[in-house]
DNA sequence: ACAATTCCCGATAAAATTAGTCAAGAATAG
DNA sequence: CTATTCTTGACTAATTTTATCGGGAATTGT
């Protein structure tokens, strides 16, 4: 199914701020490491989703960007209005007779925004890979227990 | 939801073959009159149609495009696919470690393909308003009993 | 106060896709 | 034979997507 890289890209990012630990904030040049991408252009669909609410922008040293709510009410609808916006521009209704098949075009459009909307970022997270590579990811965080090497650790991952 | 209007053209085309009564074919004129939109560019689109064998070109007069299968047996993603083709590259596997985020995205696609392939044409035509439409069309058509005046009605029409 | 980091904003430009046009050719019905 | 209608290919214009650059604003740590 074609759906453009743009929208790859916003629900890629969006995934990888999901799945950060804790929510510390990515900064643009970790979310363009992962896809390949440049960052001024990512720089823009994460602009767009800060505008939606989705993300929210840290500024300054361990800044970077940070999902804005849980990921359980975030859809995949979400994503898309907020990086094709101004692109929804109905086509003007009653235009001789083709009412019949408007409104069965506007009935399919709605199917799919439903069902669009009934996945959330959640509902991707839940895979058994992801769990796994999540649950290793805070065995990773929660080792410094001794608290004398906390920062030195992470440096070398 | 933002879908093309490449692919709105060509899904409200096919659901004006769909409902032609006993597929009589329908000419490029016929098609244009009803969507706001140039014939040459409509050919186009009827041409990748044809290509995906989803419709036939008859030559000549009383020609025009047809049907080709039916109804039930086209989903709304055969004819997404047929116009969009080129379109689908696939992102190159194996960028470093993206592959989780990969996977995730790979999985919502073919859940979004999978929906799209549920949804036949014949679904879009299976509304009230729609069988009315269609059963006055055939009233219509089956009119002409006493065979004295079959195409002269028709023109008026 | 200062320096480094990182988002924020605006303008711009290249590339791809979509949309639209034109003209000549081939098949077919009557 | 002729009018109709699809078929084909090349070409142009508009729009969207993708990408780049540079300066500015906020924040952290020293």
């Amino acid at each position: 199914m074609k759906i453009s890289s743009k929208a790859r890209y916003a629900i890629q990012s969006m995934l990888q701020l999901a799945m950060q630990v804790d929510s510390k904030p990515l900064t643009l040049a970790d979310l363009t490491q992962q896809q390949n991408i440049s960052s001024s252009y990512l720089e823009q669909l994460l602009a767009s989703l800060r505008e939606s609410g989705l993300v929210v922008g840290v500024r300054g040293p361990g800044g970077g960007y940070r999902i804005a709510t849980d990921v359980a009410d975030i859809s995949i609808a979400d994503i898309l209005m907020a990086v094709h916006e101004r692109h929804l521009k109905r086509p003007k209704k009653s235009s001789y007779g083709m009412s019949i098949y408007n409104d069965m075009w506007w009935d399919l459009s709605e199917r799919i925004q439903e069902f669009l909307s009934q996945i959330s970022i959640a509902d991707l997270m839940d895979r058994e890979d992801v769990q796994l590579y999540l649950h290793q990811q805070r065995l990773f965080k929660d080792v410094p227990l001794s608290d004398s090497q906390t920062d030195i650790q992470r440096k070398r991952a």
